[in-house]
DNA sequence: TGTGTTGTCGTAAACGTTTACGGGAAAACG
DNA sequence: CGTTTTCCCGTAAACGTTTACGACAACACA
């Protein structure tokens, strides 16, 4: 079947541990058997079988991404995620190590899917999306000793672990800024179910700013719902049924953006007109709605790339020059003003 | 550090070939043995090291799912993938199958990770997405006899291998029949550029049936973009400049729909009233949209799962009695009908 | 010439499993 | 009671690597 070491030891009349140390680029190898070894791997098309290196060096060269879909949206969270996946298995190839995708629904399942992973040594570390605001997949990783990163931040206390987030209080501060200098004091928030973190944060962002500009928070205003388009759809309607009606809404996402929208549009109110329209995560779709809604746009590719590099800087095989490492860091979200405010 | 098959024995006072038997529940071994091996097991809290397991069976339990972004789309074809790739690894994970992700360019990068995860055997199978029309990764596995399927079909001939798709064709002439049915003659398509098969499908569907009614297909009302939002706001303008303008377009997918609409609004054309608008790809963006896009739903989920039992059935590990094995599909696409056209 | 050093390579153990094989005791059978 | 069968279990090899160790030759040095 596929060629050994054995095969190219045999083909060169060398020994295995000498092609190993040549291929492997050790010291204690001649220059012209190093050159003889590298050709013939080349010749017999000779790439070392994973398993065997994962056996002896006690390392599997992979890295397990967990993500979880919420209750009511079998989405994932798409659009945000693949850019950002993308950085992450892009630089983690440049490492020569794989990305193994593990979904599954939040709780037990999850808990289970990761235990396994964990357990069988299937991963080298693990790389959390999603996480919520107590997370149990953190407990259980910093216990068992087991590496890993996390995207996004999380109240479990006193644990050191790469994470990156991104400043979702500053956006949602900024955000009631930009409204309040446009002369809105009515404005609406309307932010995911579930203790996802960054709902909170948002809103925290949102709350200390109205106070800042001595508006008081009317409970009135915030809304929950799912992630997704359907969430956002649902959900508006319940903060139009104030008395004092607000004149702008800030949504969490593009996609609740996107159904918030269509509610407001069923009401006769036309966002951009009418009512003004912020979105803190902005996507590509974003610029191509009508009215285009504006946004805060996190670099999603450049944080995937970041959040590999600090992981690796974290475990003990790949760490350079054991200089400091950076543990946590938070972006900041760029605003991108266009036609919805 | 973590517990070995050798602890388990040494613990229980047996060898590690009976615990082993028990654990994979092998016939030879007692009731009453069996049940030790298992509470001591569960005690210890021990599972098998997939490395070792992987070395001796020659087998690495996981498969290689293969994506490429689209030049001048870093996106991935994103809406279109998470719900397919969640259906995938579910059914995947109900097999004890892992899910590598690979990404990386079309081209000689993609190609040169391919080989890597064949050479390197770290997967037992590859799917692969995003099919072109004469596609060199399925050259290459089947020519070194690696197990793989695709979600799309290629052109590639005479190759047996599991492959999923949808009826592209039939919906671009169901869009075209719907569209006359409503009196619109000047039907423009606009479809993704590059060698993407489900171009092809679906713009030979669109020409058979404007012949079918007796309409003469004019090329000036075909257009190419790049797959996403940003294609569908640069070439909708395109197909506006005839002189005889079209009173309906077909978008292949939401996201071009989308940038089409866009560009649609800036030259003071409203979609759905001025303008017919269908999308071939339905995605919960459609429904939300204002208006709200007609389009052709697939099934996402369940082709992911589907594809992987058909995968798995051809597997000759995992293969269950030797019946006939599925080898392509082509499923249908479900019209919804709503606003736009 | 004897001793120490350096450069290169082979040997063999080890990683954690699974499994073919054989052995011994108990059960079944005459 | 002797023979055959059945049931369990231990032994050891094998999967494909990497790497610690030692051997050997060549060379330098005194």
């Amino acid at each position: 079947m596929a060629s050994s070491i054995h095969d190219l030891a045999r083909h060169l009349n060398i020994s295995i541990g000498t092609v190993s140390r040549a291929l492997n680029g050790r010291a204690d190898v001649n220059a012209e058997t190093r050159q003889r070894v590298l050709d013939a791997a080349r010749k017999l098309n000779y790439s070392p079988n994973q398993s065997g290196r994962s056996l002896r060096q006690g390392a599997t060269r992979s890295i397990a991404f967990m993500l979880q879909p919420h209750p009511g949206d079998q989405q994932y969270g798409e659009p945000f995620f693949i850019p950002f996946l993308s950085g992450l298995q892009e630089r983690l190839a440049e490492s020569d190590l794989d990305l193994i995708v593990v979904m599954g629904a939040p709780g037990d399942y999850q808990q289970e899917r990761l235990r396994r992973v964990v357990e069988t040594r299937r991963a080298d570390a693990v790389v959390l999306a999603w996480t919520r605001r107590d997370d149990e997949r953190i407990d259980y990783l910093t216990e068992r000793g087991f590496p890993f990163a996390t995207l996004g931040r999380s109240r479990s206390g006193g644990k050191a672990y790469p994470s990156l987030d991104l400043d979702f209080e500053k956006a949602g501060s900024d955000a009631v800024d930009r409204l309040v200098a446009r002369g809105h004091r009515r404005i609406a928030a309307i932010r995911p179910s579930l203790n996802l973190n960054f709902g909170y944060l948002f809103l925290d962002g949102y709350r200390k700013a109205l106070r800042r500009h001595g508006i008081e928070v009317d409970p009135g205003l915030i809304a929950d719902g799912f992630i997704n388009e359907a969430g956002g759809y649902q959900v508006t309607p319940r903060v139009m049924l104030s008395k004092d009606r607000p004149t702008a809404i800030i949504f969490n996402n593009d996609a609740m953006a996107l159904g918030g929208c269509k509610a407001l549009a069923e009401m006769g109110i036309r966002p951009g007109h009418d009512m003004a329209v912020i979105v803190i995560v902005d996507t590509p779709l974003c610029r191509y709605f009508s009215p285009a809604l504006t946004g805060f746009r996190p670099a999603l590719g450049p944080m995937g790339r970041r959040l590999a590099e600090m992981l690796l800087a974290s475990l003990p095989a790949h760490a350079g020059p054991e200089g400091p490492r950076t543990i946590r860091e938070v972006w900041p979200l760029e605003l991108v003003a266009r036609e919805s405010d």
